[in-house]
Parts: C-alpha cells; structure tokens; sequence
DNA sequence: ATTCTCACCTGTTAGC
DNA sequence: TGCTAACAGGTGAGAA
C-alpha cells in the first residue's frame, strides 16, 4: 500500500507528534510481531528522539542509539491516538508514553508489514538503491542500460531505486509517455530524463497531497491522503486519458495490476530519439 | 547472475 | 442471497 509520499507522510506526523517521547509500556503484542522481533520489548524505557525514512522504511531513532525500523508493506499503519481510545482486532503493538495522553498503535490486517530494532551499528534489512526523490538521470539511465526487463519492473525493483510502488510507477510512466513494457535498455537518454522528471513532479504533489489512500493507509495522525483524485492512469480503467482522450486499459505486468494509456505510451524496438 | 512466480494474510468485490 | 475466485498500495525465497 504505502508509497515514498504516504511513507514520508506518516514520519512527517511521527516526528510533529511524538519526537522527544519516551516509551513507558510496550503492550499488546502479537505473537507474530514478537516472533519476528524478540528484543520488541526491550524498547520499553527508551527514547523516540526523531523520525526518517529511507525508501519505504520508516526508522524511529531511538535515545540509546538504536532504532525501530517499521515497514508497512501493503495493510501496514502507525497512528498516534488517545490513550484511550478502543483497539481494533488489528492493531498488533501499542506503544506509551511516559508523559503524554497520547500512543502509537501499529495496525496491519494482513501482517505483511515489519517491525525490527536495530542495534547501532546494524544495517538495513534490505540492500535500497537510490531515493527516487533525488535519482538523476545519469543513475537512472546507467541502470536501464543494464537490462532488458520492463521498464515497470525496473522501477519497482527497491535495490535500483527505493520509494516507488505500483501507483507511482504507472502514473510517473504515463506522465513521462512511456509504455510500462518498454524494455529499459531501449529507452533513450532523454526519454530518461523526462522519466526522471516525472517521478520527481509526481512524487512532490503526492507528498503535498499527504499520499493516496483508497482504503487502508492512513497518516500518522488517521488522516487519509488526498492524492487518489489526481491520479491520472491508476485504478483509473476505461476513464479518459487526460493527455489524449484516448481510454486507459490495465493489464498485468510484473505480477501487478498495471494501468496505461495505449495512444500515449507505445512500445517501441528500437532506442528512439 | 538475472529474472520470474509464488507465498505470505485478510478483506473486499466481481462473477456466477 | 450465497458461494468462489480473483485481486489489493510489497517484497522475499526459491525456482527457472
């Protein structure tokens, strides 16, 4: 579910809302969650001093030098809210503060999502190519050189470029006109650089916009993104394309529902302009 | 080495 | 109405 811009959305709100926190009580935690992370409690006494992300990840800095890594993957959510509001059957960690009326719940229905600390000197689980927020086309162009593989999947291959997901890669290709099929090496450098500019402009107005949510993602304070009405191709199927008339088909690719407008973005099997 | 498919889990919706 | 299958914003393991 969640994206650069619903991820970097939610740790603008962690960080407003509970940097300087310190944890008192860790509770409510699924058998999963502690499975996967032994050591959870063990955040208990300790400090939320500020908020980043890389990629998708979300990584709380903590006052003894670690850091709570939290990965939403599709259902994931981490909300603050009122010590006393009621749980879901969903929310699978609770986290209060020592001072404040308020505690961070991390839901997720579908238990895909991450929680991990990390020891000071530990690296992230996963090997994250550049943000995509600040790829250049020098980058961007190198790697498509590389391969032959869908453009699409290029894109949504974290170890290449870290941040986009299945919405902002059919939008940023639509924008930039380029078939989600394409074979990367055949793109050419100023298609790139028009590609690169694209994701750029996409992901700053969905920053802007707190994200999209259809259904389940949430910011940190419950509020929901406000993106999905600026989406030109994505869950857009038979609508109009806003570049041409034309109408906007889905088709799978890479194992993902993938949306396009067929007059704009067409193949080609050579390297044009 | 690279690339593809499936599995993970629950809920919702489309289709019969 | 009710059942079943397909699909959903992600990614890791294992297979090809």
């Amino acid at each position: 579910m969640p994206e650069l811009p619903e991820v970097e959305t939610v740790v603008r709100g962690l960080r407003a809302a509970i940097s300087n926190h310190r944890i008192a009580h860790v509770t409510h935690i699924a058998p999963y969650l502690l499975e996967r992370e032994p050591k959870l409690r063990s955040i208990a006494g300790d400090l939320f001093t500020d908020f980043s992300r890389r990629g998708k990840f979300i990584i709380a800095n903590l006052g003894s030098g670690r850091r709570l890594l939290v990965h939403l993957r599709m259902s994931g959510r981490l909300v603050v809210k009122n010590k006393r509001e009621r749980l879901d059957k969903h929310d699978h960690l609770v986290l209060t503060f020592a001072k404040a009326n308020e505690k961070l719940v991390f839901r997720d229905v579908r238990k895909f999502g991450i929680v991990q600390l990390l020891e000071q000197n530990d690296l992230l689980p996963a090997e994250l190519g550049p943000e995509a927020t600040e790829i250049n086309t020098d980058q961007l162009f190198a790697l498509f050189q590389k391969s032959m593989r869908p453009v699409k999947a290029m894109l949504l291959d974290q170890t290449k470029i870290a941040g986009l997901g299945n919405i902002y890669v059919d939008e940023s290709l639509h924008r930039a006109g380029i078939h989600p099929a394409q074979p990367a090496a055949l793109i050419s450098r100023e298609q790139t650089a028009k590609l690169v500019r694209s994701i750029h402009q996409i992901l700053r107005m969905a920053i802007k916009n707190m994200g999209t949510t259809f259904d389940s993602y949430r910011a940190a304070d419950g509020s929901t993104g406000q993106f999905a009405r600026l989406l030109r191709v994505y869950n857009n199927e038979g609508g109009r394309c806003g570049r041409c008339g034309g109408e906007i088909v889905k088709m799978r690719l890479a194992g993902r529902g993938t949306h396009y407008c067929p007059n704009c973005q067409k193949l080609t099997r050579v390297k044009v302009r």
